[in-house]
DNA sequence: ACTTATAAGTCTTGATTGTGAACTAAAAGA
DNA sequence: TCTTTTAGTTCACAATCAAGACTTATAAGT
């Protein structure tokens, strides 16, 4: 299969690794929500080919995820910020730094630790479910395939 | 720089990248959890080339994020079931599909739904607190270096 | 005994991607 | 004028990946 390909399955993880499963790619947006903007400070930061940066910035422009915005004028330099789109994949993104955190931390801890504003403490990502806000793990879920409709009354 | 030095970053995303952060490995472990368990299973399902879906598999098997369970003898047949460690990745590969609902689905709705067998409700994922149970958002997130001790108190 | 089927790989060969270094461009500063 | 800064682009070569044929081991059918 091609990764062009993938974008046509019928499948949202499919769909969703054919704009971001990449590994530079979801290195990129770590730094993003690091509050890295600029070029330079991407490739500097994480030591990446000039032209893979580029070519992944360039999809991510175009896949809605990060906007260029002009931070200068003569020379017009522009930064990349994430998106609503491109925020969103922030559970995404937490929930498989969590992952290693709990896997991979060496004796001395997570290399990082993240505060939740709101109430001020340090805390770990928990998935709960929408309906009835419980902490849901793999065995709590049953998947099924939706009723293929006509008409489309997506939320 | 290579792949393999990735696994040496003092970041838990790279060295979780490292392991699972590749289109296939992520698209096995999607079909670990709806319950495929064998190889000709994982190809035909997948359309993964054989060669790519048995070095996948080992990877997964020698990082303990998949195991293999005999199912028959004479042949010896194994089946490949996800470990405890793989079982927590489901927060964040449900993260990824829901994004990809989200911001992918045609105008049928999201192909798969999911239900909690604990409420009986199809859901989404909402990631939250630990500590105060609310929704969390990257705006509501202040990431740090966590300082690094000799000793380690890991919980 | 011989052929076919099944399951789980391995091998070969060609295509795709990534890499690092050098080059371009446009303006600012010495 | 010459150098620096920032954000790229181009190139030649290396590493990685993919498709499908081939292999191995066993059992069942004829």
């Amino acid at each position: 299969m091609r990764w062009q390909t993938l974008s046509r399955e019928n499948c949202s993880l499919a769909r969703t690794l054919a704009v971001i499963g990449d590994r530079w790619t979801l290195l990129i947006l770590r730094d993003a929500f690091l509050r890295v903007r600029r070029f330079e400070d991407f490739e500097s930061s994480l030591k990446i080919a000039r032209r893979v940066l580029a070519e992944r910035l360039a999809l991510l422009v175009a896949e809605g995820i990060l906007k260029k915005v002009p931070y200068q004028e003569r020379p017009l330099r522009y930064e990349y910020k994430l998106t609503e789109k491109g925020l969103d994949l922030y559970p995404a993104i937490l929930s498989l730094v969590h992952w290693g955190d709990k896997h991979y931390s060496t004796k001395s801890g997570p290399p990082v630790l993240h505060r939740h504003l709101a109430c001020g403490h340090d805390f770990r990502p928990v998935l709960t479910c929408s309906e009835c806000c419980a902490a849901v793990t793999a065995r709590d879920v049953e998947a099924r395939a939706a009723k293929q409709r006509r008409r489309a009354p997506v939320p």
